[in-house]
DNA sequence: AATCCAACTTTGATGATTCAAAGTCTCGGC
DNA sequence: GCCGAGACTTTGAATCATCAAAGTTGGATT
């Protein structure tokens, strides 16, 4: 079995491929490096052995990519992250805020068997307390492109869909705001000099938002 | 923080010693060993490192106790420990005879928090699906003394408190006879030559058990 | 008392993961 | 075409947990 150790690096590695648009999927090293919180050197070490256990391709000096096996098993570990956050927030009743840092742990210790009993205490429910889309058991996950606060249309009615930071401080902003997944919500304006969005929360108070918080906010509709 | 094979060496030096009534609550190398699961020599050095961090007292080719503080961890453990297991069984609807392998990966991924939730869903329960007493936030246990079917009064009716064996397929059998915590129970015979005793669950087929077996299955009342 | 044995400890080594520091490459600018 | 900076790799060493195999010990057996 793949170690709490390969399972991060696996994770991080697909993570940091989905964030970038750019490159072909290829992850540098000192990116992985600081997702995974361990300096350049050791990167390099591990990703070797990722390499001996099949789970990633790697070019010197280019990065990583995953594997069949490797995307495999990073869909499966994530599967598992976002199906426990939402057995904390939804059994549990922790804050949404707080979520990730337990589930960072939890994801290695779930078993296949804990982990479908979850999946169908929630109802197999296909995002999680961030609007995360929850890889299915076997592997597939929502793709869906969202807009952002930042670039989406002006003036229209619309919902808030993904918030995509883990920061607990962040997300306790977003939730005084309103701003959590599902809430409806409309771009009243914007300023590019400004670097600002104003958001109007359905009923509630309007928002403005600088351009790296709207980029933060994913909405649909 | 200790790492997750200190805390199973702890638990294990706890359980082992309230296993054995005889020695002064030294638990031998051997024991330990077997308990975690290790060669001898590992546990020579592994001890070395508990006494270190003051988790234990450590008499050479006598055996380990536990200080305070390692009684305080494993107490903390086995809390967990047990407070999964009654999650996994009340609210995922795990089987009891599998829950216990569950919990030895769990027991390690459950942050304070999250335990102690989980301990206000269930009611802060004081016993897990097996009859085992569960630690108090404070570390206080429930030191209650049974008797099992090998020894108690014949005749009369009681009620099984415990069962002492974490075997799924000896689990799964006392769950055919009907000898689950809970139940009522009378023990009808003892034949002390045959090493068996006739034992009648309430309203169900009375069953022969085997003195090893009857040992297992503790009762109250 | 001499011996033996089982249990225990020591020793030497390994694998996994990490860091610090030194070495190397590559790409953009001159 | 040369150079420097930043990103990357290599090297050497440390930590943790483990095993195999060899060395000890204390007490039981005769
Ligand atoms: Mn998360
Ligand atoms: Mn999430
Ligand atoms: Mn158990
Ligand atoms: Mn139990």
């Amino acid at each position: 079995m793949p170690s709490i150790t390969v399972e991060n690096y696996v994770k991080q590695i697909y993570l940091a491929g989905q964030q970038q648009q750019p490159t072909g999927g290829q992850v540098s090293m000192g990116r992985l490096a600081a997702a995974v919180g361990v300096v350049p050197g050791t990167v390099t070490t591990m990703v070797k052995a990722l390499v001996a256990d099949g789970l990633v391709d790697y070019e010197p000096r280019g990065g990583v990519t995953l594997t069949r096996d490797g995307e495999r098993l990073a869909l499966h570990v994530l599967r598992r992250h976002r199906l426990v956050e939402l057995l904390l927030v939804r059994v549990l009743g922790l804050d949404w805020s707080e979520v990730h840092a337990e589930a960072e742990v939890l994801e290695h210790a779930v078993s296949d068997k804990v982990l479908e009993r979850i999946d169908a205490l929630l109802g197999s429910p296909t995002v999680d307390p961030h609007g995360d889309p929850i890889p299915s058991a076997k592997g597939k996950v929502d793709g869906t492109r969202r807009h952002s606060l930042a670039e989406c249309t002006v003036g229209r009615p619309l919902r808030v869909a993904r918030v995509t930071d883990q920061d607990p401080a962040f997300l306790q902003f977003i939730d005084r705001c309103g701003l959590v997944p599902g809430a409806a919500v409309t771009v009243e304006g914007r300023d590019a000099s400004a670097d600002a969005v104003l958001v109007r929360p359905d009923g509630r108070r309007a928002v403005t938002l600088g351009g790296a918080a709207a980029e933060k906010v994913l909405v649909e509709g």
